[in-house]
DNA sequence: TATAGTTACTGAAACGGTTCAGCAAGGAAA
DNA sequence: TTTCCTTGCTGAACCGTTTCAGTAACTATA
């Protein structure tokens, strides 16, 4: 790379001091008190050298980097169809696009959590938004050590650190009752990671939404190895009408599995997801979700980074609720066409 | 944020000079010439303090920043829904890991190109990645001002601008001669915006494939306005047996109109896309689509760029072939179960 | 006993900016 | 004529690191 022009260049070719310069071209200090003259004079210099202020020699000294950080409980979370993910980027990426900051999305990888914490404190960003499981140490130790930090999508268990999610245990109740109201009696549930803060408390809505009539072989923990296996299994068992699923993604994995059986969504079965994603229109059947405004979340999360790196208050908790939306994933028991026959 | 120590507090604390706290901790010039308990005396400060050094004004002499940029057409290029940007990210995300370097999305807006390749130039990154339209002047510029980029998923205009990518061109003509093979005569194509090279070149493809028998009232320019509609419209005056979509997404999008329309995939209309994303076989019916390897050619592309930003040899392109993964959304003309009788 | 070579360190400059405090010159007021 | 204020600018210090070029104190060699 060619060797870039400094201020001392500018100042020099302008025959002026550097921190002339500097006052002009930042518009900040005494610059009003610089005469026209001199600053054009300053202007025209910069230009003929096709001068550009060193980002990083500025943010040594101003200790701000206008910059936040990204933490995914793994580098490569960016999983392909992940219509979470995408949605998620995208409303961190708008609300960083109106803030005027960049984004660094920390994809190393670190033997120990202080060597992450470490490196997301290298002051080239100045806070972190986070997703990250249950209990993850890095969060506890970002806060002690006293870095700016907002958990999003999840729930940190220490009380003082910021966070933006949507009510999952209210959804769940809500998706559950509403599976009810459609007559259905046996209604199973399929989690994910025993480690996601969302998916156990969509599980924990559950159960309380079925209340009385709540088993723990109606909960079928999501598993890697060979889950369309354990699944039909499980569906066999326990002959559930209703099935929900923890997430969209998982929702079209079920229902394929399930196509792939023989079995029809929902004439024999209803199913329906969280997140209600775009994707669930252009499913077929078209998924019905509870809706988490996952957009929003991510926006709300980044203004609030922003204001805790500013020193401004907070809210020390945001909460967005979730909705329902019906589509055609989901129908009453009453209406069935087939029966379960399908199943032997 | 607390106040932290820096390499000089360390070096008071041991009682040593800051060269030496700077050689023990990092490992690089004389620090083997330092006395085992110099050595020992220096870590222990530093654990004591918890030190950790500051990555800008280490950037600041080295004029390294271990990071890499991306660069999108639009800062929101994260469009809910399209698998291509996640594949994508995810491949960059899993280089970056393994190389070990951070990642930064460029997520600012700018009134002029200029102003953006400033900020691009701003050394917080050692180079970009680059995703643009046909002849966008940023990559000319930033090219000239000799910044490390690398285009992906796109060509430049300037042949000296390296850039990895798939054969669009040798991809269509392959999916035109599957869908030709499978007796189709009358062939359709719907492209993408007239400014993305990717759907410039299967256009180009496509048109070769065909040969004599093109024309180009059989290309459906994508309009953002009401596409259903004028997609529909040309359906029923061109009457095509197969359409070919620039892309995934895109084909998902038809094959939901034309079901909305009561046209049946592939029975009365075979479809298929680009990009053979993962998403794919989740369709129903699962979408025969032309794979190119997006993982492969954005982990290359970051490879490419850290090579180039290391004064390395670089290959000026890399090309990777497309292949065609077959589906169920085409089928030959011969088995039609059904005819086109359900189009008006 | 002079010379050379090692060992264990370190001072100072540099990286490219910003900011504080101050200064010289000119004009106005006392 | 002195004092004070304003205008227009700048020197020096600083941000936290790295790196170059030593140096002082030993030890080994001739």
């Amino acid at each position: 790379m060619r060797k870039r022009f400094t201020i001392g260049d500018v100042a020099k070719l302008a025959g002026v001091g550097k921190v002339t310069v500097s006052y002009v071209l930042n518009g900040h200090g005494d610059h009003n008190r610089i005469s026209k003259e001199t600053q054009e004079r300053i202007q025209a210099a910069a230009r003929e050298l096709e001068y550009r202020p060193n980002a990083v020699a500025r943010s040594l000294v101003s200790k701000r980097a206008n910059a936040i950080s990204v933490v995914f409980q793994y580098a490569t979370y960016f999983r392909a169809g992940s219509s979470f993910v995408n949605e998620l980027m995208r409303g961190v990426c708008e609300e960083c696009v109106e803030a005027d900051i960049n984004l660094i999305l920390h994809t190393r990888t670190f033997r120990t959590v202080e060597e992450e914490a470490d490196a997301l404190m290298d002051v080239r960003s100045d806070g972190a938004i986070i997703l990250r499981d249950v209990n993850d140490p890095l969060l506890p130790l970002l806060h002690k050590r006293q870095f700016p930090v907002v958990t999003f999508f999840s729930r940190p268990e220490l009380s003082n650190i910021p966070y933006v999610d949507s009510d999952n245990v209210g959804g769940a109740i809500t998706a559950t009752k509403y599976l009810q109201s459609l007559g259905h009696r046996i209604i199973g549930m399929v989690t994910g990671s025993p480690w996601s803060v969302a998916s156990n408390d969509r599980r924990n809505g559950f159960e309380n939404g079925l209340g009385e009539s709540f088993q723990d072989s109606l909960v079928l923990p999501y598993c890697q190895d060979n889950f369309p296996c354990q699944f039909m299994e499980w569906v066999k068992i326990q002959r559930p009408t209703a099935i929900l699923c923890w997430s969209d993604d998982q929702a079209f994995e079920c229902i394929s599995i399930l196509q792939k059986n023989g079995i029809q969504v929902p004439n024999d079965i209803s199913v329906m997801g969280f997140d209600s994603s775009e994707e669930c229109d252009r499913m077929n059947p078209p998924l019905t979700s509870m809706r988490q405004p996952i957009i929003d979340i991510a926006r709300s999360a980044v203004r609030t980074l922003i204001s805790a790196s500013n020193q401004l208050p907070i809210k020390a908790e945001t909460i967005f609720p979730q909705t329902l939306d019906i589509r055609g994933s989901t129908m009453s028991l009453q209406n069935k066409p087939s029966s379960l026959k399908r199943i032997p």
